[in-house]
DNA sequence: GGAAAACTTGCCAGCTTGGAAAGATTCCTA
DNA sequence: TAGGAATCTTTCCAAGCTGGCAAGTTTTCC
């Protein structure tokens, strides 16, 4: 993994990773108020300073967790064989992914409520997804061919898959639903292949 | 308009836009380096402190006059009979907005540029964004008896209207066509129409 | 082994944020 | 229309945040 890596750059992200994961673990035990530069650095015993220069802020280093996350998305789908559809790739991720969501649903439920009460938090949360989509549709890009800047249809894609896992998620933390995670983002990605519900209403009324 | 409320209201709400377009201004005109808090203010002939009494930050003025457009967005569609299927309205409404952009191309291009390099200008407009898709999603569920919350179609309409859009006036910024946008918008959601180019290569290949 | 490079840390100056209270303006009622 | 209540603006300022700097450590590389 990061064995070729030096010493220096492995005990770099440890540090990364200890910093991100205190800061998790704060906000999920004691809330939002807990998490302090401070109260941060001293679990993940460095300095304040030090801290600092690792993540701007408390939000980047609570949500560094969800990038790592994210990034792990895109991956899989490259890691798919290229022959593979598009579509066929991403519904063989995205259950997959998720699953490992299904044991920590209290902590996503707090994070959801943090993003929610607090602005900060919103703002960071919705600078990490805009990467992880756009991760998206360059990946998607890249296997159909198609521009990630230019053609409609790579983004479109993106955005369908964004919402519905953003919907599932959702739905699967506030406990509307008895379904597990999987097989929820299953459901809904046979729905949107069944046929998406978008404007062929036009003639219908 | 606004004529039914006092004239305290009507000064507040008179003082807002001053600022917020003594924001926009100075960002074209001098570059986003140039709009402080005391600029801001100084250019609206307010204290430094009453600006900050109105945003909470100088990204949040430059953004305020997004806001206001894309909510006329949401409103010109709630505007629309209630019989027209969603789709023919959003068809008729997206065209017609974006006609008051075509005058200002220069501006759009020095927002995209300071939003594409200023990480806070970054944030805040996709918290903008945000808000304004909500609205957006909102405005669909209502009109087609849909729950925003737990329904895909709305949201997934919103967002393929927000693809269009987005990659429309992208395209059209950067100068990378002769089209006008009116018409782009058009064509790309007929795009959109005819077949989305989603996940229905499944069986294909 | 030892110099060079990179990282951590404490210090601190400058900026940002927002509370408090005084002054100015608007509102409401008699 | 006078005048008290309510609200908004402004000045002042204290507390907190931010990031540069240089000294002290650790790692790298020859």
């Amino acid at each position: 993994m990061d064995s070729d890596l030096g010493l220096r750059e492995r005990k770099k992200l440890a540090t990364r990773a200890a910093l991100s994961h205190a800061a998790w673990s704060l906000m999920v035990e004691h809330g939002l108020d807990a998490v302090t530069p401070e109260a941060i650095a001293e679990a993940a015993d460095v300095s304040p300073r030090t801290f600092r220069n690792y993540f701007a802020s408390r939000e980047e280093a609570i949500l560094d967790e969800l990038v790592r996350r994210a990034s792990s998305v895109t991956e899989s789908v490259r890691a798919r064989p290229e022959s593979e559809p598009v579509w066929d790739s991403l519904a063989h991720v995205l259950p997959t992914v998720v699953a490992g969501l299904v044991s920590e649903r209290r902590d996503i439920v707090v994070l959801m409520h943090a993003i929610k009460c607090d602005p900060a938090m919103q703002a960071q949360h919705l600078v990490t997804y805009e990467r992880g989509h756009q991760l998206l549709v360059e990946a998607i890009a890249e296997r159909t061919g198609t521009d990630a800047q230019r053609d409609l249809a790579p983004r479109l894609l993106a955005a369908a898959v964004a919402v519905v896992l953003r919907t599932s998620i959702e739905m699967w933390a506030e406990g509307s639903t008895d379904t597990a995670l999987p097989d929820l983002i299953q459901e809904a990605l046979a729905q949107l292949r069944a046929g998406l519900p978008l404007g062929n209403s036009a003639p219908t009324g």
